[in-house]
DNA sequence: TAGATTGTTAATCGATTAACAATC
DNA sequence: TAGATTGTTAATCGATTAACAATC
């Protein structure tokens, strides 16, 4: 329905979970209205850059007003594609693959979990957060009869990369990546990785390096 | 000991983790010199972009040679503050805390698991890879009596914002925070945050705009 | 209408890339 | 020494900010 013209910078991409969660906040408090400069206070970055940011997508302000809050943060879902609601397996059924299938927060927005798959017979056939664990084995059979968007990985580092190449033959379009490595896969599949030890390493050196400037 | 005059652009330094994690492997090969040419076509980034990253925090090579491996990782690490073996506490003893008290990764990159915080009195006393939760309670006590510079912040999302305030007050100096909320606290106190919907969301985005140009 | 605030163009700033002299 | 590759300066590119005409 969105876009678009001109390619949109990944940097504005990567800003724009932070204006929905921003917009979320304020629909909460029933605030209807707001301009990009009210905003900007809120936010800490300028006027000019939200309206740039938001010009990307198309114009969703009104001259004199601002911006409708409420339309601001559905089109913003839609540009996401939350509306979508794209569905999600989680391959690794160990401790962090579990806390992810308890983490509602993603069912809130939007992405729902329809499997877990894991090597281990101890949890095979147990069921997290009301999804069972399945054999990896099965992983195939269940994408052909199944829709699956997306794929978590949280196995260990050892198995990335052939779980990722497996998923990708399957057709799968994204992966979120936990483990500590770099995957390289065909093009078609987007990769977005999560690494832990990155932030608490960038947290580190910005501690050190506090108020430099 | 190492740096600097001119200030580290956030860009370069969000580029060090992974720099590091190349070289960590690099190592695993046994592979003792790289040219930044080289290490550029692994990396899939400008040969320029990684002479002058390097640059920032002096010469770490030799003309007509390149870097030496060990030698790099070990500055790389140094410079992210590594060596130093920061201490951490886990707040929140839920499923995603004690993933990542179970998370090993952490320590085999310096940093050091010393206590977890929770209020439910059913986890409270239990042990979590060898770590004991302690009630929220004792939270100033124990940062008094023991040297703490991290906090990893889990818990709900209602409580994370007062619990990172009592955290900043006992002098912490850097949180991690997985909770979906941005943090508002003194300069003093570095954050980082890990938002696994934004990754979601990000991801979602890319898997609908693949390829475009 | 007058005031407010957008959408958008132009100016500035910073980051990336290219080029090359220095030097191992 | 000749060849390779860095460290660093200069050129380019892109992103951010400023400014303002359009318009609600």
């Amino acid at each position: 329905m969105s876009d678009c013209e001109k390619k949109v910078p990944e940097v504005v991409i990567k800003r724009l979970p932070r204006y929905y969660r921003y917009l979320g906040e304020l629909l909460n408090q029933n605030i209807t209205r707001i301009s990009s400069n009210a905003l900007s206070e809120k936010m800490n970055v300028t006027a000019s850059q939200i309206r740039q940011d938001f010009n990307y997508f198309g114009g969703f302000g009104q001259q004199g007003y601002g911006y409708n809050v409420e339309h601001l943060f559905n089109e913003m879902g839609e540009i996401l594609g939350l509306h979508d609601h794209d569905t999600m397996i989680i391959v690794g059924a160990g401790n962090l693959g579990r806390a992810l299938a308890n983490h509602n927060a993603f069912e809130k927005r939007g992405f729902k979990l329809v499997g877990m798959f894991d090597n281990d017979k101890k949890t095979i056939g147990s069921t997290v957060n009301g999804v069972k664990v399945m054999p990896v084995d099965e992983l195939e059979t269940f994408i052909k009869e199944n829709r699956v968007d997306i794929g978590i990985l949280t196995v260990p580092k050892s198995a990335v990369q052939e779980t990722a190449e497996r998923l990708a033959k399957c057709g799968i379009k994204g992966l979120l990546n936990f483990s500590y490595t770099e995957l390289e896969l065909p093009d078609e599949v987007t990769v977005e990785n999560v690494h832990f030890s990155d932030s608490l390493m960038i947290l580190s050196y910005n501690i050190r390096h506090r108020g430099e400037e």
